[in-house]
Order: structure tokens, then C-alpha cells, then sequence
RNA sequence: GGUACCAUAGCUCAGUAGGUAGAGCAAUGGACUGAAAAUCCAUGUGUCCCUGGUUCGAUCCCAGGUGGUACCA
């Protein structure tokens, strides 16, 4: 028998979550979330994390299983959400994906390559000498330690440069050496579809998900945080523009303002990442039979 | 109705002593292998309100429209 798994992707705001929902319960099946931060159980409204309601509507898995000080990564959420299939794929012959976490997304349907996770400590001392010495000095490791990857890597991208030098020092070996760029062999079909409107339709979207986040209380519950906001998990849209607020920066309006222009941004980075991928049909949200029925006829070629 | 001022990019506005124009914000395109809602790169998109006039040439000067704002009736 074969087994799918039904890949939903889209600029936030799009309506995935409900389209998911309608699928999975077509279907009789469960969702994973693909969502980087709607995996954070301390947040909710910043996040448009699904309701009550949609979570009891079709079972949910990776949403608020985590916690903001906890270390999580492309790769934990690959290694997770694999075996979930393999269990999930023993009671059901389809799934749902979803999510507008890119290389979530990727590091699913892809994988992506082995490499340590890097000790703190390394990580702190090399930000320490990032902080001190700037990009150069660490660009002059990196030439030494990996000259192939040091002549592929945007060298003005301090986190590319910073991570080939964790991983180099991690391991001993080039980081180039690391990367086998393969895609990995899954014991399942993908299908993926797409949700896209037109962009002026996106963007009034985001702006009313926004003002709706700041009724139901976000700039509460980014309060609450205020003394977390060091951590990578709120360095987040919709969380750290309210932080510098805080700090002062500017007043509540212009927080607002900006939390929808970064909300909007992100949204067209997501277009561009997932228009790349040919294989992804694109539907508008409100096309549900015509999602249904494209993902049939891809099962029945498959079967056939 | 009268007088004054204004009309230039999506918005707020600058500018051209007459040679078809530029800032901020917004926006657009792209990169992406363990922080990815992160991080990084690139890009000015225009009937200079309309119609005439003067001029080799008008977004700029002149006249008349139209629209807006303020004040006076």
C-alpha cells in the first residue's frame, strides 16, 4: 500500500491551517505542523497558533511541544517529525504536512545533511570573537579551515560564516566535506500544494491578522517575555518589534506598523522559497475540492 | 461666489536659474543545509494634474481649466 504525505505550504497568514484541517479530516487523518514557532508552547497569539477548536478538529502534532528556553533546530524537527510518520503511517495511508517554516519543510521532504550540534561553549566564544574582532577575523579561519566553502559562502552573512567554523572546529573536518547535497530516499510519496492569493489580498490578510494579535492581547503576552528576549525562539516577528518598544525605542503605533511590514516581508520570502520548488501545485485556499481532487489523481498515478 | 496657496513615485515631500527628476518610508527581485518568523544581497517603480501659449526645447515661465486646502463673503 502506498503512503502519502500531503506537503500544504504558503506566506502566513494564507489560511493553511484551515485548508489543513479540511484535508486531513477529508482524509481521516492527522496533521504535523511544520511551524518553527508555533512549536513554542509559551506562544500563542504572536504566533497565530491554531485554536482550541482547530486543534480538537483534526489531531495536531509539533504544536506547543516545546518550550522557548529548550534548544530546537532544523534537525531535531527532522528526526521528530520522521518518526512520527513511521508511526502515524501505520494507522493512516495519508498525512498532512504543513507549515510556512522553509527548511522545516525542506529538511522533511530533502533532509538534510548530518552534522554535531554545537557545544555552547563554542558557540559563545565564537560570538564573543564575532562581537570583538567582527566578521573578518573569523572570515581568516574560515579560509584556513575550508578554503572550498569560504569561496561558496555570502561572506557578509556572519551566521553562514560563524556555523562553517562551529561545524569545521566541531569536527575536524571542512564543513564543504559535510555537505553531500543529496536528497534523501523517503518510504513515502509527497504531494505538495500550494495556497496563494494575490499579493494585495495576502497583505490585507497580515495587516488585519495583526491588528486582531493586538485585541486578543499580544503586546500582554510579549511582556510576559520581556526578560526572555535574548533567546532565539523570541527573536520572532510580532515579539521582538514589541521589544524594542519596550526598551523604548519607539511607542505601541510604530511597533504595530512594523510587526505588520515584517510579517509582510516574511510572507514574500516565503513565496520565493517555495515558488522554487516545480513540483508544488498552486490552488487558492477556497479551491478545497479542486485540492482534494488534485491530490487524488496524483495517488491513483502513483497506485497505478 | 472672491482672494491666496498647493498639485511631482504607492505615501510624505524635495528639485530643476527651461535641457523629461530624487530623498525618506512603503514596495519589488533574489540567496538560503542545525538560530530559518533567523541571516544576507540587489533594485527607483513617474502622462512631474489637464489644455493651450512663449521657446530649438516646458515638469519649471504665461493664460485658462480641473481638483484640494485656508481665509473672506
Amino acid at each position: 500500500m502506498h503512503k502519502y504525505l500531503i506537503v500544504i505550504v504558503g506566506p502566513t497568514g494564507i489560511g493553511k491551517t484551515k485548508t489543513s484541517i479540511e484535508i486531513a479530516r477529508h482524509y481521516n487523518t492527522e496533521i504535523i505542523s511544520a511551524d518553527s514557532r508555533q512549536i513554542f508552547k509559551e506562544l500563542k497569539i504572536g504566533t497565530a497558533t491554531p485554536t482550541e477548536e482547530e486543534l480538537s478538529a483534526a489531531k495536531h502534532h509539533n504544536i506547543a511541544s516545546q518550550s522557548i528556553h529548550d534548544y530546537y533546530s532544523a534537525w531535531e524537527f527532522e528526526q521528530e517529525a520522521l518518526k512520527l510518520t513511521q508511526q502515524l503511517f501505520k494507522k493512516h495511508n495519508q498525512l498532512v504536512l504543513t507549515g510556512g517554516s522553509m527548511m522545516y519543510i525542506d529538511a522533511i521532504c530533502k533532509g538534510i545533511d548530518e552534522l554535531p550540534t554545537v557545544d555552547q561553549e563554542l558557540r559563545d566564544k565564537l560570538k564573543r570573537q564575532y562581537d570583538t574582532e567582527g566578521i573578518e577575523s573569523l572570515k581568516r579561519i574560515l579560509k584556513q579551515l575550508d578554503p572550498d566553502y569560504y569561496d561558496q559562502v555570502d561572506l557578509k552573512n556572519s551566521k553562514r560564516v560563524i556555523h562553517a567554523v562551529e561545524i569545521c572546529l566541531m569536527t575536524g573536518k571542512s564543513y564543504s566535506s559535510l555537505r553531500t547535497n543529496t536528497i534523501k530516499k523517503r518510504p513515502f510519496n509527497i504531494i505538495k500544494v500550494g495556497l496563494e492569493l494575490e499579493r494585495e489580498e495576502i497583505y490585507n490578510r497580515i495587516n488585519l491578522r495583526v491588528d486582531n494579535m493586538i485585541e486578543m492581547g499580544l503586546i500582554n503576552e510579549a511582556r510576559q517575555f520581556y526578560h526572555n528576549k535574548e533567546l532565539n525562539s523570541l527573536n520572532t516577528v510580532g515579539y521582538k518589534e514589541l521589544f524594542a518598544h519596550f526598551d523604548g525605542e519607539y511607542d505601541q503605533e510604530k511597533a504595530i506598523e512594523l510587526i505588520k511590514r515584517n510579517t509582510r516581508r516574511y510572507a514574500k520570502k516565503q513565496l520565493t522559497w517555495f515558488k522554487k520548488d516545480v513540483d508544488t501545485k498552486w490552488f487558492n485556499p477556497s479551491e478545497i475540492e479542486n485540492i482534494i481532487s488534485h491530490i487524488d489523481s496524483l495517488m491513483v498515478n502513483c497506485n497505478s
